[in-house]
DNA sequence: TTTAGCACTCTCCGAAGTTCAGTGCTAAAT
DNA sequence: ATTTAGCACTGAACTTCGGAGAGTGCTAAA
């Protein structure tokens, strides 16, 4: 693999991830300054394709390339895009509003980064199994309505407006909120889980009636829409290998689906992590590759961010600003 | 207009709806027990074209029923098709849970909708200017976090959770707060936005901190996500006429665009409303139809939702389906 | 080692022919 | 007067065929 080798596969990329079509030998010596003859060229292409880095779809097409060869353009190749001003700008700005809740961040960081990137991206909240319970409230706001607050000790504000399931007055509502916090402080969500289903605990039914809706609240038994954003799923529909419509409801279903949230939440490192077509031995999104990164809540919880876009994603650029999209949702988050 | 005229018209368009092709004569005798040949329907076909209600893509091919012919379909020919079981459990279980807050209802209705129908659906919060401010809290939860949590005179909550600007001792948040209450209860958004707007009043900086954001937040000036829930978009990708890309990042931009709401939000009348086709005059949903409700908040404040589908939508069934989960929302939000 | 030259391969495109569903019209039947 | 069978006609959709063109691999010369 000597330089003119890389230096010939790094344009021919180029070229495919601009035009979607099948790059020769002609182009590439036109287009871009290699100083030899499309002959040449041809001779490196065909060794390339020997290597594994190329494809041809038929003989007379010219190459595309592997995911072999986007894995090593990715990893050997490519250097981080700086981002321009006004990046910068929509970045440090997203987050100014004073909102502490998560949902609120999980839905602006997803839509700034998919109007960034101009793919589909999809922000997950830490699983969880990572976030504890630092305390609960109950705030009667009527005879019948109270509102439950949980903080978690990452700092993290979740609430709900529930109607009750009986009449309490405010101090048997205060005691009880107080209860819990002192009988579950610092367990996991993941562990009052299974303090719940755990048959020798006894089943939910143990717990007094509010503690039982609080429970099942706080676990996100019924319902975590608020978990994780989805966010400008449509710019798919820009990109040519997206005509078939069987093929966007594949990818989109995919992003809907539970899968998306698991595949997301897998990567155990920090960082940017770049998932190339059939590496992800995932069938709907075969064509398609994924730039996930990691975002932290306190120093150590962690969430999960992924942009999806086909195959000849705009890596350099879009993995930037998913590193600088994480470092700034992080800071933020440390506040 | 004679009863056989009807009869053919009901049955062509019944199978249009069910197969997206053209219907022909023979189709037409065949299937559906008309006692005549088909010579006679193609009279009566003829007869229909020239009334308007049918058209022919070309000489060759059947007919497909043109905007007025599914106008009197809907207006004079169909009846409303009562709910199987199944349907009326979904409904009535969907709003068991007993959370109080309006943006939760209305994520719901949109699920519920679009999962029973099969076409997208989108609903939307009564428009601001129709809720009124009941009382205002400020509920501190560390040094500097406040929940604010914002009653509406229809018994909705709002809240969320904010960075203190400055930092306010329990007691002083609380006197903020209920002066707030005192200044503006019974005002509608609307009036609110403008007080802050209309330069005589003076701008908003006239306002202490915290009431700043305060009032910010409950007119929606940062973002009123919440106040729509659009639900099954893919759907839309399950019906043949949206074979083509283009048409669907028509339409599935319509429904993310403020233009929908706009559209959902100008019925003013209640009940079960239909527009096919041209009839919307928007250019982006041309070849849809949109089946319209409203819901009732506190017996008078409305809200809305919508169905998208194509032009040939199982105009009988959404409509139930619709009228059946207004009904009940209105029920639920009652209480 | 590089390059020009050239035969070869395969897709894409348009023209021409064929098939087929469905029509409208006419004339016979009811 | 209405309905129906019969039939010629129409236009889309599909198939076939023959370039045209892009791009290759190979060979032989530079």
């Amino acid at each position: 693999m000597d330089g003119r080798k890389r230096r010939v596969l790094e344009a021919l990329i180029d070229d495919y991830i601009a035009t979607a079509e099948p790059v020769g030998s002609r182009t590439l010596a036109k287009k871009y300054g290699l100083g030899v003859s499309p002959a040449t060229i041809r001779n490196e292409m065909a060794d390339l394709e020997e290597l594994g880095f190329l494809e041809q779809p038929h003989t007379s097409a010219g190459r595309i390339p592997s995911d072999k060869g986007y894995r090593f353009y990715v990893d050997e190749i490519i250097r981080p895009a700086p981002l321009d001003d006004m990046q910068k700008e929509r970045i440090r700005h997203a987050y100014q509003v004073r909102v502490r809740e998560l949902h609120w961040f999980i839905h602006q960081t997803a839509r700034l980064v998919s109007e960034l990137t101009l793919y589909p991206s999809l922000v997950a909240a830490p699983p969880v199994k990572y976030t504890q319970l630092y305390d609960l409230s109950f705030i009667p706001l009527g005879r019948n309505t109270v509102l439950m607050v949980l903080r978690t000790t990452s700092g993290m504000v979740e609430n709900q407006t529930l109607l009750l399931p009986e009449e309490f007055d405010a101090e048997k509502l205060s005691r009880l909120a107080d209860d819990f916090t002192q009988e579950f402080r610092g367990l996991s969500m993941e562990d009052l889980k299974n303090r719940i289903l755990d048959p020798l605990q006894g089943d939910i039914s143990r717990y007094q009636g509010l503690w039982q809706l609080a429970l099942k609240w706080a676990t996100g038994q019924d319902g975590d829409e608020d978990k994780v954003s989805l966010a400008g799923p449509l710019n798919i529909l820009n990109y040519p290998e997206f005509r078939d419509v069987d093929k966007v409801r594949r990818v989109l279903g995919f992003l809907e689906k539970e899968t998306a949230l698991e595949f997301v939440s897998r990567t155990e490192s920090d960082g940017v992590h770049v998932v190339i077509g059939a590496e992800s031995s995932l069938d709907d999104i075969q064509d398609c590759s994924v730039v996930t990164a990691t975002y932290r809540l306190d120093g150590s919880v962690v969430g999960h961010l992924m942009v999806l876009g086909p195959r000849r994603m705009q890596y350099a650029r879009v993995m930037s600003i998913v590193e600088a999209v994480t470092n700034e949702l992080t800071r933020v988050l440390h506040g």
